[in-house]
DNA sequence: CGTATTTGACCAGCGC
DNA sequence: GCGCTGGTCAAATACG
């Protein structure tokens, strides 16, 4: 109850517009449609120049549990804010489709290939977010040219693979940018006390 | 004392 | 092949 409040606080604390106008530096920024609720966000590629990997990764950004009721009366049930495709993101793509549509079962690790990511910034003065999951640290180290270092994080129920950094923008340390890999295979470990229904559903494709 | 976090070591992938 | 970098492991430490 204590990191929900801390949650709402923050996305309070969230600028409207422009929210991504600066990350990552080097890279193209994508713009949406203003989404028509309380918080204003864009979508933006995450390949990200810092990762010499350079992998194609697909980037969206979520309701915050505060916002998933706006978002039930607004467009007919929770559901992501927004969503950008590049042409470098064809598989990821591919993979949200199966999330947001048949969702298909098991089909993270075959061929190799990787589990989805997904990546949102906000402005905070701490850097993990409550998500409804239990995170496990097991990993920090400082990236190159940034002076914060970067967070890894694990999800703590049995076959769950799901992971996530956390990290502070360089250019901005008051935002966090937190980056998810892969799909929960469970329920969130708190509950959200409302609308569970619909928050459940919804938690079952991410996090 | 059990659990979570910290942190240095190690490993793998990539570029030169 | 070598060095650099990001990601993970695991022993040590901190905390409740």
């Amino acid at each position: 109850m204590q990191n929900q409040g801390l949650f709402e606080e923050q996305q309070e604390m969230a600028t409207p517009m422009g929210f991504f106008s600066t990350f990552p530096p080097n890279n193209n920024i994508t713009s949406c449609p203003p989404l028509g609720c309380h918080q204003s966000l864009k979508a933006f590629d995450i390949a990200a120049p810092d990762h010499h990997h350079a992998l194609p990764t697909e980037t969206l950004l979520l309701s915050s549990p505060k916002h998933k009721e706006h978002l039930a009366s607004d467009f007919g049930g929770p559901r992501l804010l927004s969503l950008q495709r590049s042409s470098a993101n064809f598989w990821a793509w591919g993979e949200l489709n199966e999330c947001l549509g048949s969702k298909k079962n098991g089909v993270d690790d075959h061929l190799g290939v990787r589990e989805p990511r997904f990546c949102f910034k906000t402005m905070s003065e701490v850097d993990v977010l409550d998500d409804g999951y239990k995170w496990r640290k097991y990993g920090q180290k400082v990236v190159k040219n940034t002076q914060h270092p970067r967070s890894y994080y694990r999800c703590t129920q049995d076959n769950c693979r799901v992971k996530k950094r956390v990290e502070r923008l360089a250019e901005d340390p008051r935002m966090v940018i937190t980056t998810y890999e892969g799909r929960h295979v469970h329920s969130p470990s708190h509950d959200l006390d409302d609308s569970q229904t619909s928050d459940s559903q919804l938690n079952n494709f991410f996090w």
